[in-house]
DNA sequence: AATTATCACAACCGCAGAATT
DNA sequence: TAATTCTGCGGTTGTGATAAT
């Protein structure tokens, strides 16, 4: 019954890699490739290491034209933007960018990308507060600037705080970190959203066009709605972009514009356009390839508004609320 | 100079779904 | 069809480097 048993985790060595086994696995993968099957892959080649942790390894790592650090301001933007749209589906965004991988896109979000934002959010709410002269006594803090030039708060005592009293952490039972983490996707994203798509610390640098979404609904409903339900979707999306997404000069356009810029082609979004099956197209057309940031944008976000003003006012009014419920 | 705090990144863990027998 | 393993993914932890005290 099922398969041969995955390897002895008694007899398997962790921790960090030497550059030794670095080399033996690179070359092994070089010139015979995984075969398809990590788990016997290290006997083969005399790693004491798990075959989870040698894909892990290659993937992250030794896999040729890997990229580490030095995140680009576009690529920012991509991470950002698709982290609105489909959360923290790391393996997704990190197709969109080639040479990244979702580990490190993972630890670039978590380390810096968040912070960035937050800090970014804490200055600017600053700033509103000492205009409005309500800035509130008592708060020994100070701000920061550490080596990419983001905004931090040290509290009392070193500790991280901010410039206004954080909610209270809600307690979640058992059982719904889900919930947190959705709770978290949902905050993050408002705030891109206040954020109005910038992320650089430079405004004035920063992009002129929002290169987020209004509220209208997430990937992953998408990626969990019957085919039925899709393909009401683009309909909408088809019949909302006829409406009114033609003008050159809106909102869609210049998200279009910014997004061609980028020619971010969407792999591992295929299932999004139809499974690997047709889906309509603005045009009337049908297509199985694999779309571009701009060509997906209108289907992505079908209930846009069409002039960057309208969208301001509407992302203000109210909560998010997701119209495929 | 020593200690402590913070940051960044590599690696591990556990889960869900796919694949295999 | 059921049992079992494999694969891939996202969350979390561990650790070394660096900055601050």
């Amino acid at each position: 019954m099922g398969r041969a048993p995955c390897c002895d985790k008694d007899n398997v060595k962790k921790g960090p890699w030497s550059p030794e086994e670095d080399a033996k696995l690179k070359a092994y993968i070089e010139q015979h490739g995984t075969g398809g099957n990590w788990i016997t892959l290290p006997q083969k080649i005399g790693l004491k290491r798990c075959g989870k942790s040698c894909r892990l390894r290659w993937l992250n790592y030794l896999r040729p034209n890997i990229k580490h650090g030095g995140f680009s301001e576009e690529e920012d933007n991509i991470i950002c933007s698709l982290y609105i749209s489909i959360g923290s589906r790391w393996s997704i965004i990190a197709a969109q960018l080639p040479g990244r991988t979702d580990n490190d896109i993972k630890n670039y979000w978590n380390t810096r990308l968040k912070k960035k934002l937050l800090g970014k959010q804490r200055k600017d709410h600053h700033q509103q507060q000492q205009q409005q002269g309500r800035r509130s006594g008592g708060m020994k803090q100070e701000a920061k600037r550490d080596e990419s030039g983001n905004i931090g708060v040290l509290g009392e005592g070193g500790s991280q705080s901010t410039y206004w009293p954080e909610p209270a952490l809600p307690v979640y039972p058992t059982g719904q970190l889900d919930r947190r983490a959705d709770d978290e996707h949902a905050s993050m994203r408002q705030l891109l959203m206040k954020r109005e798509g910038r992320f650089s610390d430079d405004d004035n640098a920063s992009l002129q066009s929002p290169f987020i979404p209004p509220r209208s609904f997430t990937l992953p409903q998408l990626f969990d709605d019957s085919a039925n339900e899709v393909t009401t979707l683009v309909n909408t999306t088809t019949a909302s972009f006829g409406e009114g997404l033609q003008s050159p000069n809106g909102f869609a356009g210049e998200l279009d514009e910014l997004l061609h810029c980028s020619s971010v082609k969407l792999e591992g979004l295929d299932c999004f356009y139809g499974g690997g099956g047709m889906v309509a197209d603005p045009h009337g057309s049908t297509t199985s390839e694999s779309m571009y940031w701009c060509e997906v944008s209108p289907l992505l976000y079908p209930n846009v508004v069409p002039s960057y003003q309208g969208m301001q006012q509407c992302l203000f009014e109210e909560p998010v609320h997701l119209i495929m419920q």
